[in-house]
DNA sequence: ATAGTGACAAATG
DNA sequence: TCATTTGCCACTA
């Protein structure tokens, strides 16, 4: 190995799973941060890493597949123009929203094993 | 090194 | 259903 010891598993292969996990969930669906770091995983990685991370998300992931706890959009709390984009994009992909502005997890939620990602056994 | 903050989550009242 | 508190991990002052 040449290289110096960073930090295990450099963060460069987190996020490539990471995008890899987030692009596996299918139109329509969801899955939270919690769940997203489940899925990830070849370093147990915790909701607030991948939303930490989510920011430097590139081109060519839905990251708006990705909502918090119970569907709501934290998201707001950043950058509200996101979290209207984000909204948006979900209505495109089929997702339905509730009264109190919240996805409707009940039928859209992606759990582990839900999604086609490298989780796969 | 300590404290504060943040695209979070689960438990509690 | 909502508000509060605690745990988590990394970054910044």
């Amino acid at each position: 190995m040449r290289d110096k010891p960073g930090p295990a598993a450099d963060a460069e292969s987190i996020q490539e799973d990471l995008w890899t996990a987030v692009r596996g969930i299918p139109v329509g669906k969801v899955a939270t941060y919690g769940d997203v770091a489940d899925f990830t995983s070849t370093v147990k990685l915790t909701a607030r890493q991948v939303g930490r991370l989510m920011s430097l998300c590139p081109e060519g992931v839905p990251w708006h597949r990705v909502v918090g706890a119970g569907g709501m959009l934290p998201i707001g709390k950043l950058s509200p123009a996101a979290e209207a984009e984000q909204r948006a994009r979900l209505t495109a992909d089929g997702v339905r929203f509730l009264g109190s502005g919240r996805i409707d997890m009940t039928s859209h939620r992606c759990g582990p094993g839900d999604l086609p990602g490298p989780l796969e056994e």
